[in-house]
DNA sequence: AGCATCTGGTTGCATACACAACTACATTGG
DNA sequence: CCAATGTAGTTGTGTATGCAACCAGATGCT
């Protein structure tokens, strides 16, 4: 994160600008609230609900440390925490010791949690193909990726 | 919104369609965060109060009703309300009844707020800038633009 | 060993928001 | 003209989230 300047100069967007920016905001809008109002009508689950439960299945055993999930979640830790209290109510997930590190805690899925992840995750990929991809030609998804990739790629060292 | 379908087939994502979407939210999240942390260490607003300030700068003789405002800024009626609130306790904003129609409220911008929304813009245009344009080169915000045009063009009959 | 410090995770508190119910005014149809 | 219905905005309630304070276990320094 750069360091805050003083707002020298800042002269009004251009159209292309403004079309560029305005359109980034209401795109991800509506994606998002779409997706979101999906996911939870035919599974009751946040997106964010789903992201920890698809983290957990694509890792070694279903399992990972809190702070794993945080990381790569958008979420902060007391967030993660609620969030996994959650998913422990609607009985998807267990929390177990970490045997090598006595604070240590691991999200692990249940059978119920597998199963739920499997037919969620069917819902989003549908839902971000249908919401998403399907308004995007092949070159557009391209071009996307490719901007995405360069913009992101000054953060990581 | 179209109708739910039945998540018939979804094949896992290609390389480049993983980093068309999963850019778009990492960028999208990391852009809005650094946005909102600039403008309430600066002025002491989210980015959603800076919009409605902005809306009704923009707006004839710096007033708007309620519902006007709350179709442009991406929140919910009563989430207007409380927003507006705020802004009155600030004293950026007053609220004056409608003489036509004795429902109806309209927003307008006091003199602070008239020389807050000022400033903020600056702010919020260097942020915007600085974030998300500098890191875009010329031929990146003209593609941007018009895939986003195109996308958002559907929606509108 | 023993104290200081660090790290992983949870809890208290405050904030921001949506949905649904409500109030007050407007409009329309008989 | 007045009842039914519609519309503008607010309030009650619940949920999601972050920050800061906190606890417990680990690590490091002397």
């Amino acid at each position: 994160m750069p360091s805050i300047a003083p707002p020298l100069d800042s002269p009004p967007w251009t159209e292309h600008e403004l079309a560029a920016w305005r359109g980034f905001l209401q795109v991800h809008a509506g994606v998002t609230q779409a997706l979101d109002a999906q996911m939870r009508a035919e599974h009751g689950l946040s997106v964010s609900a789903y992201e920890v439960l698809m983290f957990l299945d694509d890792a070694q055993d279903h399992r990972l440390r809190m702070s794993e999930i945080a990381g790569r979640v958008l979420l902060s830790r007391s967030g993660l925490t609620r969030m996994v209290d959650r998913l422990v109510r609607l009985g998807y997930v267990t929390r177990c010791a970490a045997e090598s590190d006595g604070r240590g805690l691991f999200a692990e899925l249940t059978e119920a949690g597998l199963e739920m992840v499997q037919v969620a995750r069917l819902t989003h990929r549908g839902g971000v193909r249908r919401f998403f991809f399907d308004r995007l030609n092949t070159t557009d998804q391209l071009a996307l990726g490719d901007i995405w990739t360069r913009f992101l790629e000054v953060d990581r060292p």
